[in-house]
DNA sequence: TGCGTCGTCTAGACAGTGTCTACTTTGGCG
DNA sequence: CGCCAAAGTAGACACTGTCTAGACGACGCA
Protein backbone atom coordinates (compact mmCIF):
# COMPACT_ATOMS: atom_id res chain seq x y z
CA UNK A 1 0.00 0.00 0.00
CA UNK A 2 2.15 3.06 -1.15
CA UNK A 3 0.08 5.58 -1.22
CA UNK A 4 -3.08 6.97 -0.81
CA UNK A 5 -5.58 8.58 -3.64
CA UNK A 6 -3.88 11.67 -3.44
CA UNK A 7 -0.91 10.83 -6.08
CA UNK A 8 -1.52 7.53 -7.52
CA UNK A 9 1.64 8.20 -10.06
CA UNK A 10 5.10 9.11 -9.52
CA UNK A 11 5.29 13.42 -10.61
CA UNK A 12 1.56 13.59 -9.06
CA UNK A 13 2.87 13.96 -5.49
CA UNK A 14 4.96 16.86 -6.56
CA UNK A 15 2.02 18.89 -7.48
CA UNK A 16 -0.19 17.53 -5.31
CA UNK A 17 2.16 18.70 -2.85
CA UNK A 18 2.65 22.20 -4.30
CA UNK A 19 -1.58 22.08 -3.74
CA UNK A 20 -1.55 20.59 -0.51
CA UNK A 21 0.84 23.48 0.70
CA UNK A 22 -1.31 26.00 -0.98
CA UNK A 23 -4.55 24.89 0.62
CA UNK A 24 -2.85 24.95 3.94
CA UNK A 25 -1.97 28.09 3.92
CA UNK A 26 -5.44 29.49 2.32
CA UNK A 27 -7.10 27.67 5.12
CA UNK A 28 -4.77 28.37 8.06
CA UNK A 29 -2.58 30.62 7.53
CA UNK A 30 1.18 31.06 6.27
CA UNK A 31 2.71 29.94 10.12
CA UNK A 32 0.81 26.89 9.78
CA UNK A 33 2.60 25.97 6.61
CA UNK A 34 4.74 22.72 7.45
CA UNK A 35 6.29 19.84 5.71
CA UNK A 36 4.96 17.42 7.41
CA UNK A 37 1.84 17.86 8.03
CA UNK A 38 1.35 18.64 4.07
CA UNK A 39 3.17 15.19 3.40
CA UNK A 40 0.08 13.97 5.98
CA UNK A 41 -2.34 15.63 4.08
CA UNK A 42 -0.76 14.12 1.01
CA UNK A 43 -0.90 10.70 2.27
CA UNK A 44 2.48 9.85 2.31
CA UNK A 45 5.73 9.89 5.02
CA UNK A 46 6.99 13.05 6.32
CA UNK A 47 10.09 12.20 4.09
CA UNK A 48 8.92 11.63 0.93
CA UNK A 49 8.45 15.26 -0.77
CA UNK A 50 12.14 15.78 -0.25
CA UNK A 51 12.15 13.01 -3.48
CA UNK A 52 10.63 16.08 -5.29
CA UNK A 53 12.02 19.43 -3.12
CA UNK A 54 15.47 19.87 -1.60
CA UNK A 55 13.95 21.22 1.18
CA UNK A 56 11.44 23.65 2.53
CA UNK A 57 12.08 26.87 1.01
CA UNK A 58 11.92 24.94 -2.46
CA UNK A 59 8.81 24.15 -2.08
CA UNK A 60 7.87 27.88 -1.51
CA UNK A 61 9.85 29.30 -5.23
CA UNK A 62 8.12 26.56 -7.24
CA UNK A 63 4.59 28.66 -5.66
CA UNK A 64 6.56 31.85 -6.47
CA UNK A 65 7.31 30.84 -9.74
CA UNK A 66 3.26 30.10 -10.19
CA UNK A 67 2.81 33.35 -9.18
CA UNK A 68 5.17 35.34 -10.90
CA UNK A 69 4.03 33.57 -14.21
CA UNK A 70 0.75 34.33 -13.08
CA UNK A 71 1.11 38.20 -13.15
CA UNK A 72 3.14 38.57 -15.67
CA UNK A 73 0.48 37.08 -17.78
CA UNK A 74 -2.61 39.09 -16.32
CA UNK A 75 0.22 42.43 -16.90
CA UNK A 76 0.33 41.42 -20.34
CA UNK A 77 -3.19 41.28 -20.67
CA UNK A 78 -3.87 44.65 -19.43
CA UNK A 79 -0.98 46.04 -21.38
CA UNK A 80 -3.41 45.51 -24.33
CA UNK A 81 -6.52 47.17 -23.62
CA UNK A 82 -6.31 50.62 -25.54
CA UNK A 83 -6.79 53.51 -23.93
CA UNK A 84 -3.98 54.66 -21.42
CA UNK A 85 -6.70 55.54 -19.14
CA UNK A 86 -8.01 52.46 -18.83
CA UNK A 87 -4.96 50.48 -18.92
CA UNK A 88 -3.77 51.87 -16.02
CA UNK A 89 -7.12 50.66 -14.62
CA UNK A 90 -6.65 47.29 -15.80
CA UNK A 91 -3.25 47.29 -14.61
CA UNK A 92 -4.16 47.99 -10.98
CA UNK A 93 -7.12 45.96 -10.73
CA UNK A 94 -5.56 43.04 -12.05
CA UNK A 95 -2.71 43.50 -9.86
CA UNK A 96 -5.05 43.57 -6.81
CA UNK A 97 -7.30 40.52 -8.17
CA UNK A 98 -4.08 38.26 -8.54
CA UNK A 99 -3.49 38.99 -4.98
CA UNK A 100 -7.10 38.56 -3.65
CA UNK A 101 -7.00 35.38 -5.72
CA UNK A 102 -4.01 33.76 -4.52
CA UNK A 103 -3.30 35.42 -1.82
CA UNK A 104 -0.63 32.26 -0.84
CA UNK A 105 1.04 32.75 -4.21
CA UNK A 106 1.31 36.71 -3.71
CA UNK A 107 2.53 36.46 0.15
CA UNK A 108 5.06 34.18 -0.58
CA UNK A 109 5.93 35.84 -3.94
CA UNK A 110 7.34 38.96 -1.32
CA UNK A 111 8.68 37.15 1.36
CA UNK A 112 12.11 36.97 1.43
CA UNK A 113 12.38 35.12 4.61
CA UNK A 114 10.80 32.24 2.49
CA UNK A 115 12.19 32.25 -0.27
CA UNK A 116 15.44 33.83 -1.38
CA UNK A 117 14.80 34.52 -4.76
CA UNK A 118 18.55 34.17 -5.09
CA UNK A 119 18.83 30.87 -4.76
CA UNK A 120 15.71 29.55 -7.15
CA UNK A 121 16.72 31.12 -10.90
CA UNK A 122 13.06 29.56 -12.46
CA UNK A 123 11.14 31.49 -9.88
CA UNK A 124 13.71 34.59 -10.18
CA UNK A 125 13.40 34.39 -13.80
CA UNK A 126 9.40 34.38 -13.82
CA UNK A 127 9.53 37.67 -11.26
CA UNK A 128 12.13 39.65 -14.32
CA UNK A 129 9.40 38.10 -16.63
CA UNK A 130 7.05 39.90 -14.52
CA UNK A 131 8.78 42.80 -13.95
CA UNK A 132 9.59 43.23 -17.82
CA UNK A 133 5.81 43.06 -18.83
CA UNK A 134 5.17 46.08 -16.46
CA UNK A 135 8.15 47.80 -17.93
CA UNK A 136 6.28 47.05 -21.46
CA UNK A 137 3.18 48.66 -19.71
CA UNK A 138 5.02 51.48 -18.43
CA UNK A 139 7.06 51.73 -22.01
CA UNK A 140 3.18 51.73 -23.49
CA UNK A 141 2.17 54.91 -21.27
CA UNK A 142 5.03 57.14 -21.88
CA UNK A 143 4.57 56.40 -25.90
CA UNK A 144 0.62 57.51 -25.72
CA UNK A 145 2.62 60.83 -23.57
CA UNK A 146 0.32 60.65 -20.73
CA UNK A 147 1.15 60.65 -17.19
CA UNK A 148 2.47 64.42 -17.00
CA UNK A 149 5.44 63.71 -18.79
CA UNK A 150 7.08 61.92 -16.32
CA UNK A 151 9.76 59.18 -16.85
CA UNK A 152 9.14 55.83 -18.51
CA UNK A 153 11.33 54.64 -15.16
CA UNK A 154 9.28 57.05 -12.97
CA UNK A 155 5.94 55.72 -14.39
CA UNK A 156 7.23 52.29 -14.06
CA UNK A 157 8.16 52.74 -10.04
CA UNK A 158 5.12 54.51 -9.16
CA UNK A 159 2.46 51.94 -11.37
CA UNK A 160 4.10 49.39 -9.27
CA UNK A 161 4.18 50.78 -5.96
CA UNK A 162 0.24 51.74 -6.36
CA UNK A 163 -0.30 48.20 -7.60
CA UNK A 164 1.07 46.59 -5.23
CA UNK A 165 0.86 48.91 -2.19
CA UNK A 166 -3.02 47.92 -3.24
CA UNK A 167 -2.49 44.78 -3.10
CA UNK A 168 -0.34 44.30 0.21
CA UNK A 169 -2.86 46.81 1.94
CA UNK A 170 -5.91 44.11 1.16
CA UNK A 171 -4.23 41.48 1.94
CA UNK A 172 -2.37 42.51 5.09
CA UNK A 173 -2.92 46.08 6.03
CA UNK A 174 -5.34 47.91 8.47
CA UNK A 175 -8.18 45.55 6.28
CA UNK A 176 -7.20 42.45 7.09
CA UNK A 177 -8.98 40.97 9.57
CA UNK A 178 -10.72 43.85 10.28
CA UNK A 179 -13.10 42.59 8.88
CA UNK A 180 -12.48 39.82 6.36
CA UNK A 181 -13.73 42.19 3.82
CA UNK A 182 -13.67 41.16 1.06
CA UNK A 183 -16.19 44.03 -0.59
CA UNK A 184 -14.69 46.46 1.09
CA UNK A 185 -11.13 44.90 -0.15
CA UNK A 186 -12.58 45.24 -3.67
CA UNK A 187 -13.84 48.52 -3.49
CA UNK A 188 -10.25 49.74 -1.92
CA UNK A 189 -8.72 48.28 -4.87
CA UNK A 190 -11.26 49.86 -7.66
CA UNK A 191 -10.73 53.13 -6.04
CA UNK A 192 -6.92 52.90 -6.30
CA UNK A 193 -7.55 51.82 -9.65
CA UNK A 194 -9.50 54.64 -10.62
CA UNK A 195 -7.94 57.18 -8.63
CA UNK A 196 -4.05 56.23 -10.55
CA UNK A 197 -6.22 56.36 -14.04
CA UNK A 198 -7.06 59.81 -13.44
CA UNK A 199 -4.13 60.81 -12.36
CA UNK A 200 -2.11 59.29 -14.54
CA UNK A 201 -3.63 59.88 -17.48
CA UNK A 202 -2.87 63.16 -17.90
CA UNK A 203 -1.33 64.75 -21.13
CA UNK A 204 2.66 65.11 -20.88
CA UNK B 1 24.14 35.35 39.79
CA UNK B 2 20.98 35.96 38.54
CA UNK B 3 21.53 37.74 35.43
CA UNK B 4 24.16 39.43 33.24
CA UNK B 5 24.92 43.01 32.27
CA UNK B 6 22.01 42.71 29.38
CA UNK B 7 19.31 43.58 32.19
CA UNK B 8 20.41 44.70 35.62
CA UNK B 9 17.17 45.60 36.73
CA UNK B 10 13.28 44.54 36.66
CA UNK B 11 11.86 45.70 33.35
CA UNK B 12 14.92 46.15 31.87
CA UNK B 13 14.82 42.44 30.66
CA UNK B 14 10.97 43.55 28.78
CA UNK B 15 13.20 46.18 26.54
CA UNK B 16 16.28 43.88 26.39
CA UNK B 17 13.98 41.34 24.75
CA UNK B 18 12.59 44.13 22.33
CA UNK B 19 15.81 45.26 21.46
CA UNK B 20 17.87 41.99 21.18
CA UNK B 21 14.72 40.68 18.78
CA UNK B 22 14.97 43.31 16.27
CA UNK B 23 18.54 43.23 15.89
CA UNK B 24 18.55 39.57 15.39
CA UNK B 25 15.97 39.98 12.53
CA UNK B 26 17.90 42.89 10.88
CA UNK B 27 20.70 41.04 11.37
CA UNK B 28 19.80 37.31 10.05
CA UNK B 29 16.07 37.78 9.16
CA UNK B 30 12.88 37.12 10.33
CA UNK B 31 13.03 33.19 10.19
CA UNK B 32 16.36 33.50 12.64
CA UNK B 33 14.32 34.92 15.61
CA UNK B 34 13.59 32.62 18.33
CA UNK B 35 12.66 33.19 21.68
CA UNK B 36 15.57 31.04 22.79
CA UNK B 37 17.94 32.56 20.66
CA UNK B 38 16.96 36.30 22.21
CA UNK B 39 17.01 35.02 25.63
CA UNK B 40 20.17 33.64 25.34
CA UNK B 41 21.41 37.26 24.14
CA UNK B 42 20.25 38.52 26.57
CA UNK B 43 21.70 36.42 28.73
CA UNK B 44 18.70 34.91 30.76
CA UNK B 45 16.97 31.61 30.75
CA UNK B 46 14.35 30.18 27.77
CA UNK B 47 11.64 30.97 30.03
CA UNK B 48 12.58 34.40 31.57
CA UNK B 49 10.57 36.60 28.38
CA UNK B 50 7.77 34.77 29.45
CA UNK B 51 7.73 36.62 32.79
CA UNK B 52 7.39 39.55 30.28
CA UNK B 53 5.08 38.75 27.14
CA UNK B 54 2.25 36.25 27.31
CA UNK B 55 3.92 34.45 23.73
CA UNK B 56 5.95 34.81 20.84
CA UNK B 57 3.05 36.69 19.30
CA UNK B 58 3.38 39.61 21.96
CA UNK B 59 6.66 40.61 21.50
CA UNK B 60 5.53 40.69 17.76
CA UNK B 61 2.87 43.51 18.67
CA UNK B 62 5.22 45.49 20.96
CA UNK B 63 7.27 46.02 18.01
CA UNK B 64 4.40 46.50 15.81
CA UNK B 65 3.10 48.97 18.62
CA UNK B 66 6.87 51.50 18.34
CA UNK B 67 6.57 50.99 14.42
CA UNK B 68 3.05 51.90 14.16
CA UNK B 69 3.62 55.03 16.67
CA UNK B 70 6.66 55.97 14.69
CA UNK B 71 4.38 55.75 11.21
CA UNK B 72 2.22 58.04 12.94
CA UNK B 73 4.85 60.94 13.59
CA UNK B 74 6.40 60.55 10.92
CA UNK B 75 3.02 61.12 8.83
CA UNK B 76 1.84 64.39 11.34
CA UNK B 77 5.72 65.69 10.55
CA UNK B 78 5.08 65.61 6.63
CA UNK B 79 1.25 66.64 7.22
CA UNK B 80 2.86 70.31 8.32
CA UNK B 81 4.51 71.03 4.83
CA UNK B 82 3.03 74.03 3.69
CA UNK B 83 3.06 73.52 -0.23
CA UNK B 84 0.82 70.67 -1.45
CA UNK B 85 2.94 69.28 -3.68
CA UNK B 86 5.69 69.29 -1.19
CA UNK B 87 3.55 67.59 1.58
CA UNK B 88 3.02 65.00 -0.72
CA UNK B 89 6.49 64.19 -1.61
CA UNK B 90 7.35 64.51 2.20
CA UNK B 91 4.52 62.13 3.00
CA UNK B 92 5.86 59.33 0.67
CA UNK B 93 9.69 59.69 1.34
CA UNK B 94 8.73 59.57 5.50
CA UNK B 95 7.07 56.72 4.80
CA UNK B 96 9.47 55.02 2.64
CA UNK B 97 12.81 55.99 5.08
CA UNK B 98 10.40 54.47 8.19
CA UNK B 99 10.50 51.03 6.47
CA UNK B 100 14.44 51.39 5.29
CA UNK B 101 15.38 52.14 8.83
CA UNK B 102 13.60 49.92 10.96
CA UNK B 103 13.31 46.79 8.70
CA UNK B 104 11.83 44.42 11.16
CA UNK B 105 9.20 46.90 12.33
CA UNK B 106 8.03 47.37 9.56
CA UNK B 107 7.84 44.25 8.49
CA UNK B 108 6.39 42.68 11.63
CA UNK B 109 3.77 45.32 11.10
CA UNK B 110 2.54 43.93 8.44
CA UNK B 111 2.36 39.93 8.88
CA UNK B 112 -0.45 38.78 9.94
CA UNK B 113 1.22 35.51 10.26
CA UNK B 114 3.21 36.81 13.67
CA UNK B 115 0.93 39.36 14.79
CA UNK B 116 -3.01 39.32 14.50
CA UNK B 117 -3.71 42.89 15.41
CA UNK B 118 -7.00 41.73 16.90
CA UNK B 119 -5.40 40.18 19.49
CA UNK B 120 -3.40 43.42 20.81
CA UNK B 121 -5.32 46.05 21.43
CA UNK B 122 -2.65 48.56 22.08
CA UNK B 123 -0.43 47.17 18.55
CA UNK B 124 -3.73 48.22 17.14
CA UNK B 125 -4.64 51.32 18.78
CA UNK B 126 -1.30 52.52 17.08
CA UNK B 127 -2.54 51.19 13.56
CA UNK B 128 -5.63 53.43 13.81
CA UNK B 129 -3.89 56.15 15.10
CA UNK B 130 -1.44 56.05 12.46
CA UNK B 131 -4.12 55.63 9.57
CA UNK B 132 -5.72 58.41 11.23
CA UNK B 133 -2.89 60.47 10.45
CA UNK B 134 -2.70 59.54 7.02
CA UNK B 135 -6.71 60.60 6.96
CA UNK B 136 -5.54 63.76 8.22
CA UNK B 137 -2.80 64.17 5.73
CA UNK B 138 -5.08 63.32 3.00
CA UNK B 139 -7.43 65.79 3.91
CA UNK B 140 -5.41 68.57 4.01
CA UNK B 141 -4.96 67.78 0.01
CA UNK B 142 -8.68 67.80 -0.05
CA UNK B 143 -8.64 71.04 1.00
CA UNK B 144 -5.80 72.44 -1.22
CA UNK B 145 -8.29 71.79 -3.91
CA UNK B 146 -5.26 69.32 -5.24
CA UNK B 147 -5.55 65.65 -6.81
CA UNK B 148 -7.45 66.40 -9.88
CA UNK B 149 -10.81 66.49 -7.74
CA UNK B 150 -10.98 62.72 -6.54
CA UNK B 151 -12.60 62.15 -3.45
CA UNK B 152 -11.01 62.47 0.28
CA UNK B 153 -11.29 58.56 0.34
CA UNK B 154 -9.85 58.11 -3.05
CA UNK B 155 -6.68 60.36 -1.84
CA UNK B 156 -6.13 58.50 1.39
CA UNK B 157 -6.40 55.30 -0.73
CA UNK B 158 -4.52 56.02 -3.60
CA UNK B 159 -1.69 57.90 -1.38
CA UNK B 160 -1.57 55.09 0.93
CA UNK B 161 -1.22 52.78 -1.80
CA UNK B 162 1.74 54.11 -3.27
CA UNK B 163 3.39 54.91 -0.44
CA UNK B 164 3.12 51.24 1.01
CA UNK B 165 3.75 49.45 -2.22
CA UNK B 166 7.00 51.94 -2.59
CA UNK B 167 7.91 51.04 1.45
CA UNK B 168 7.06 47.30 0.65
CA UNK B 169 9.56 46.82 -2.83
CA UNK B 170 12.19 48.74 -1.22
CA UNK B 171 12.45 46.13 1.51
CA UNK B 172 10.82 42.84 -0.16
CA UNK B 173 10.87 43.52 -3.68
CA UNK B 174 13.01 42.89 -6.86
CA UNK B 175 15.28 45.16 -5.11
CA UNK B 176 15.83 42.92 -1.97
CA UNK B 177 18.78 40.38 -2.47
CA UNK B 178 19.16 41.60 -6.02
CA UNK B 179 21.85 44.05 -4.79
CA UNK B 180 21.74 45.13 -1.28
CA UNK B 181 20.65 47.97 -2.61
CA UNK B 182 21.07 51.50 -0.26
CA UNK B 183 21.52 53.86 -3.02
CA UNK B 184 18.88 52.09 -5.43
CA UNK B 185 16.38 52.10 -3.36
CA UNK B 186 16.83 55.55 -1.96
CA UNK B 187 16.33 56.83 -5.45
CA UNK B 188 13.45 54.62 -6.31
CA UNK B 189 11.35 55.95 -3.18
CA UNK B 190 12.37 59.36 -4.19
CA UNK B 191 11.09 59.07 -7.64
CA UNK B 192 7.85 57.59 -6.80
CA UNK B 193 7.38 60.20 -3.98
CA UNK B 194 8.51 63.35 -7.02
CA UNK B 195 6.28 60.89 -9.31
CA UNK B 196 3.00 61.01 -6.79
CA UNK B 197 3.71 64.57 -5.42
CA UNK B 198 3.66 66.10 -9.65
CA UNK B 199 0.76 63.94 -10.23
CA UNK B 200 -1.17 64.87 -7.43
CA UNK B 201 -0.26 68.39 -7.55
CA UNK B 202 -2.97 69.12 -10.36
CA UNK B 203 -6.03 71.51 -9.45
CA UNK B 204 -9.27 69.79 -8.97
C1' DT C 1 16.48 -15.40 -16.62
C1' DG C 2 19.34 -12.88 -13.27
C1' DC C 3 21.82 -8.65 -11.82
C1' DG C 4 22.52 -3.99 -10.79
C1' DT C 5 21.02 0.58 -10.64
C1' DC C 6 17.98 4.28 -10.08
C1' DG C 7 13.80 6.67 -8.54
C1' DT C 8 10.57 6.61 -4.99
C1' DC C 9 9.13 5.91 -0.65
C1' DT C 10 9.50 4.64 4.68
C1' DA C 11 11.54 4.85 9.26
C1' DG C 12 14.45 6.53 12.81
C1' DA C 13 17.25 9.95 14.80
C1' DC C 14 18.88 14.71 15.92
C1' DA C 15 18.93 19.49 17.24
C1' DG C 16 16.06 23.26 17.66
C1' DT C 17 11.45 25.48 18.57
C1' DG C 18 7.23 27.42 21.52
C1' DT C 19 5.07 26.66 25.58
C1' DC C 20 3.31 24.05 29.79
C1' DT C 21 4.32 22.95 34.66
C1' DA C 22 6.95 23.07 38.72
C1' DC C 23 10.70 24.80 41.32
C1' DT C 24 13.80 28.48 43.41
C1' DT C 25 15.32 33.05 44.35
C1' DT C 26 14.81 37.88 45.53
C1' DG C 27 13.25 42.35 47.05
C1' DG C 28 10.04 45.02 49.46
C1' DC C 29 6.45 45.71 53.05
C1' DG C 30 3.57 45.08 57.23
C1' DC D 1 11.14 38.73 61.13
C1' DG D 2 7.79 36.55 58.00
C1' DC D 3 5.39 36.63 53.88
C1' DC D 4 4.27 37.13 49.24
C1' DA D 5 4.35 38.40 44.66
C1' DA D 6 7.46 39.17 40.94
C1' DA D 7 11.22 37.33 38.36
C1' DG D 8 14.12 33.80 37.05
C1' DT D 9 15.55 28.62 36.44
C1' DA D 10 14.93 23.84 34.93
C1' DG D 11 12.68 20.00 32.82
C1' DA D 12 9.38 18.08 29.84
C1' DC D 13 6.28 17.79 25.78
C1' DA D 14 4.86 17.87 21.06
C1' DC D 15 6.24 19.61 16.94
C1' DT D 16 9.44 21.25 13.33
C1' DG D 17 13.17 20.70 9.25
C1' DT D 18 16.51 17.77 7.80
C1' DC D 19 20.19 14.02 8.00
C1' DT D 20 21.01 9.04 7.44
C1' DA D 21 19.79 4.27 6.43
C1' DG D 22 17.21 1.18 4.45
C1' DA D 23 13.16 -1.12 1.53
C1' DC D 24 10.77 -1.81 -2.62
C1' DG D 25 9.62 -1.95 -7.52
C1' DA D 26 10.63 -0.91 -12.40
C1' DC D 27 14.01 -0.81 -15.78
C1' DG D 28 18.03 -1.91 -19.06
C1' DC D 29 21.35 -5.22 -20.13
C1' DA D 30 24.02 -9.69 -19.92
Amino acid sequence: MPRTAAASKPEDLRQAVLDASVKLIESEGLAALSLRRVAKEAGVSHQAPYHHFANREAIFAAIAHEGFAGLAHATREATRVKSARARVRAAVRAYVRIAMERPAHFRIMFRPELVNLMNHSDAKDAAHDAYAALVALGQSLKDDRVAAGLSTQAIVDTLWSACHGAASLVLDGLYSGAKEADPDAVAFGDRVADSMARLMSIDG
